[in-house]
DNA sequence: CCTATGATCAACTGAATGGTTGACTATCTG
DNA sequence: CAGATAGTCAACCATTCAGTTGATCATAGG
């Protein structure tokens, strides 16, 4: 699946899952969604391309200006992988609650 | 949030999410991970680190033997992350799904 | 004690990442 | 047409990554 191994990357680094963030309000352009940051226009450039490469945002241009729109199904294709594994953490969660308890019985 | 960092950086990489496949069936000595891959034991050994370092696996050594075992918390916190996203992507599929509708009616 | 086993360490490679700067392209606007 | 604006491109740098090999360490078992 090297979909996901493209995806669960471009979300490994918090300035790409800052723009996510962002682009969940609605679309940007690359200029607004670098504002924020401190790094050149380049930089966010990369991340764009490289969110944009694991298909996570879509990229339009208009004019001069690139505007850029957050797409569904990566994002899904990653939760459903991760979903997976809910009942295993809720099981582990649960134990632990179960241990916590019986310590505190026997006070 | 550096967790998240590491934890979908551990998680972009398919040997690795294999590994986590297998350990979710429950303990398994470094050398049973590495056993169905074609790479050197060193190098699952250090897959095994990156998994660990994030979290997501404890290993635990017992005479010559490292035991494996998946860790709850941070894979629940990626899911947690991305589970913000989980409305905007149903939003999507349903605008979708409704574009479709429109279309076929329109024969 | 000897040897096989489980695993790490150190050193090296080649490729990818995240960032920079400077030059350039394309487009809008006065 | 002349600037200003939006963004890319190319080259470079330092760091990290995924993998290798060979040596080494630690422990189990005959």
């Amino acid at each position: 699946m090297p979909d996901l191994d493209r995806t669960f990357a471009a979300l490994s680094d918090g300035t790409r899952r800052a723009i996510v963030a962002r682009l969940v309000a609605g679309e940007a352009r690359l200029s607004d969604l670098a504002a924020p940051f401190e790094m050149s226009l380049t930089a966010v450039s990369k991340h764009v391309r490289v969110l944009s490469d694991a298909g996570l945002i879509e990229v339009t241009k208009r004019g001069r200006t690139r505007y850029c729109r957050l797409q569904a199904t990566p994002m899904k294709q990653a939760a459903d992988w991760l979903d997976d594994y809910r009942r295993f953490w809720e099981d582990q969660f649960a134990a632990l609650a179960r241990y916590l308890e019986d310590e505190e019985e026997e006070d």
